[in-house]
RNA sequence: UGUCCCAUGGUGUAAUGGUAACACAGCGGUUUUUGGUACCGUCGUUCAAGGUUCGAGUCCUUGUGGGACAACCA
């Protein structure tokens, strides 16, 4: 039977008990609440498709909420980009909802709090006022205004509405439970000023509630059954609570506020604030760059709807902290483009071709398959004459069996045309290529049915005609970071993974069939790679975006024969540096020292060396230098990996450093100079000792 | 020196006390007018120690590791 049942998310679970529990099916309501002060995210996608989801699943309504309750970030810009967004995606929403709509709903439940007592003006400094929060270890002390009588607060508070406070002066505080283990519950702030326009209620209001005094009452106004939101708010649900039970009645229905882990992706960051700082300070385009991981940015690098919602159901739902590889992304997306992109030939690096024995003037019209995969898809004509391009890559003069493309003396298929047989090359005055000329087996043409159209040739490759070829711009995406986590290193900012050759634009050569292509289209350019036309694109300069390369298991060969091999024995080491850096005892400490002393006399300095100044991550760093710790310093790259270790933020690191300077009089001599400037802005008394004694 | 959450292959998820599985990535092969696709194969997993149980990835205890929480942000 195909009845094979699919397993259920946590949170499903936690719908289906309910359900089992009494809770009517028919009112199950959903919502997806951004707050509209950037673009939506592949994380964000996450949310939306499982709150979406589970308006599919289970037929219930899911509200569009903007949760707009601080005007001094949200813009009507944002709201319009994440409707554009949400749209694109493919989900309908039953009711397009603002927080600002409940403003007078909550002003009103806000007085009746106050009049039972359970709310109160407090006028003192925010730094007052974080002071007698205490902290997570230590309970909150009682301030000066808690109990100030109900008719005082009424008053006051009516003073906060009516702008009689400048920003700053006042707030109104839920009277909870100042020694709470939750600091969220020790008197949390309902209301603050803010004398600014709001993006749709203009300056109707000078007093903002806060995102936990609406969030639970806006969901609890709209009967949502199940809010969904991600872990960082788990601390808030007391609160969550707390607040609902000021309002609730029993005949309606009480909200339920559940937490799942966000969806992380490597190599990218995924915090509205970082994607900002990137756009801000120009290292991207704007928010829709294709190396963005936001939905416009993906859009634009010409990810389709479908891919994303297919990697969001991959990738599930769970509690835990995760960094899923970028590579399930790029799977989803090559999974569908195989299925449905046109091929075309375009040719990324152009080298001349020429077929000795193809007459000058003549034209051919070739046919060509438009995509292997869909038998709908059909055909179309390719130009074909005696002077064409291919790719530079697919020519060497020379090469051993294994590389199956052109070669002096050898044979190629051309994609869609003839076999042809590589005789000379023409060279500059450089020694480089100009020029490659062949004869063609005449009789081979593709599609001609003759027996030697039938031959077996072991390599394929594509082409473009050199009179009917079309130029156009192509812009070539790389992840925009180096390192797989950028921003969980504690002491190193995320810009610093920054990947310089995140973007390469070059000019291309493509066949005339892609001048009708317009923005958007996308295409498999065969051989290479998935492409769709760019927004910037126009008739008369057509610009493709490299969506996602095809696997490519030549030129993963070349590579790992070209780069060195990986040194086992330090990779063994950095794990244990990341130890070292975190251990709390020298026992520890030396433990740890010892096994890596171990490793390092097995590891290979010629491959190391070379590393070692690309290295960033902390425990990467220190294994290095705990590496020639014990293999000791002998090239000016090490010299110089240590500079860099001694100018480094991480304690641990820089005394590590120093230690292994000051240890051999060579060293010592040469970075004197260094060591004494750090010396000057040290702070540690601990080291600055250590290098003075080191000095004299 | 608190409270809460989390821990399954390289990565992401499943297994709801009863044979640890699926996908991605990796590796190898077959097919191929794309070194793509498809197909086949392969690699590799329950943080630790105790306990409950006929039986534990799952329940309990302790530990270890990671994360969240002290914005007039959401």
């Amino acid at each position: 039977m195909a009845n094979e049942q699919k397993s259920l998310n946590f949170i499903e679970q936690i719908i289906e008990e309910d359900i089992a529990n009494g809770l009517d099916k028919n009112n199950l309501r959903f919502r997806f609440p951004p707050e509209p002060n950037g673009y939506l995210h592949i994380g964000h996608a996450a949310s939306i498709c499982l709150n979406f989801g589970l308006g599919e699943k289970y037929n219930a309504p899911v509200n569009l909420r903007f949760d707009d309750t601080n005007p001094a970030k949200e813009e009507q810009e944002y709201v319009d980009a994440i409707k554009r967004d949400v749209a694109w995606l493919g989900f309908i929403w039953d009711k397009e909802l603002y927080s600002s709509d409940y403003f007078q709903q909550l002003y009103n439940w806000t007085i009746d709090i106050i009049k039972a007592g359970k709310a109160y003006v407090d006028l003192q400094s925010s730094e007052e006022i974080a002071k007698q929060k205490g902290t997570p270890t230590q309970p909150g002390v009682v301030g000066p205004y808690r109990n100030a009588s109900v008719e005082e607060n009424l008053a006051l508070f009516e003073k906060m509405k009516n702008g009689e406070f400048n920003e700053g002066e006042a707030i109104l505080r839920a009277k909870i439970d100042m020694t709470h283990n939750n600091m969220h519950m020790r008197d949390p702030i309902m209301y603050r000023i803010l004398k600014k326009a709001h993006h749709r209620t203009g300056n109707d209001w000078v007093i903002y509630p806060m995102y936990d005094w609406t969030h639970g009452e806006s969901d609890y106004l709209e009967q949502i059954t199940h809010s969904l939101c991600t872990l960082e708010f788990k601390s808030h649900r007391d609160l969550y609570e707390w607040y609902l039970a000021q309002v609730v009645t029993t005949d309606k229905i009480q909200p339920k506020q559940r937490e799942f882990a966000r969806r992380n992706i490597s190599y990218t960051v995924m915090s509205k604030r970082k994607l900002l700082q990137l756009v801000q300070e120009n290292h991207v385009s704007g928010w829709d760059d294709p190396r963005m991981p936001t939905i416009s940015g993906l859009r634009r690098r010409g990810y389709t709807p479908n891919s994303i919602k297919k990697f969001s159901e991959v990738a599930g739902i769970s509690k835990r902290d995760n960094v899923t590889d970028v590579a399930l992304l790029e799977f989803c997306i090559k999974d569908e483009l195989n299925k449905t992109a046109p091929r075309v030939m375009a040719v990324l690096d152009p080298i001349k071709l020429i077929i000795n024995n193809y007459p000058a003037n003549k034209e051919e019209i070739l046919i060509a398959e438009n995509n292997p995969e869909d038998e709908q898809a059909g055909t179309r004509e390719v130009p074909f004459s005696k002077e064409l391009f291919i790719e530079r890559d697919d020519f060497r003069e020379q090469a051993n069996k294994k590389f199956f493309r052109l070669k002096l003396g050898g044979e190629v298929r051309l994609k869609n045309a003839y076999i042809i047989k590589a005789e000379s090359v023409e060279k500059d005055e450089n020694g480089q290529i100009t020029a490659i000329h062949c004869t063609a087996d005449l009789d081979s043409r593709s599609g001609s049915g003759t027996e030697a159209s039938q031959r077996k040739v072991k390599g394929t490759i594509h082409w473009v005609s050199s009179k009917h070829t079309v130029s156009s711009e192509v812009r070539l995406y790389d992840r925009l970071f180096k390192d797989e986590a950028p921003d969980s290193h504690k002491d190193i900012d995320f810009k610093e993974f920054i990947n310089p050759n995140s973007l390469t634009t070059i000019s291309a050569l493509v066949e005339p069939s892609l001048l009708t292509a317009k923005s958007g289209d996308r295409f498999q350019f065969q051989r290479k790679g998935y492409f769709c036309v760019d927004t910037e694109s126009t008739a008369t300069h057509l610009i493709f975006n490299r969506t996602v390369g095809l696997t490519d298991s030549w030129a993963k060969q070349e590579k790992k024969q070209a780069t060195p091999k990986n040194d086992p024995a330090f990779d063994a080491i950095v794990p244990l540096a990341g130890k070292y850096l975190k251990a709390r005892s020298n026992e520890e400490r030396n433990e740890l020292l010892n096994s890596i002393g171990q490793l390092a006399n097995k590891t290979n300095r010629d491959i190391i060396t070379p590393k070692l100044n690309d290295v960033i991550a902390n425990k990467e760093v220190l294994a290095g230098l705990l590496t020639l710790k014990f293999i000791g310093i002998d090239s000016n790259e090490e010299k110089t990996f240590l500079q860099k270790a001694l100018g480094m933020k991480n304690a641990a690191i820089k005394l590590e450093a120093i230690y292994i300077t000051i240890a051999n009089t060579t060293l010592l001599e040469e970075n004197k100079a260094l060591l004494t400037s750090i010396l000057a802005q040290e702070k540690s008394p601990f080291i600055k000792e250590i290098i003075e004694k080191a000095i004299a």
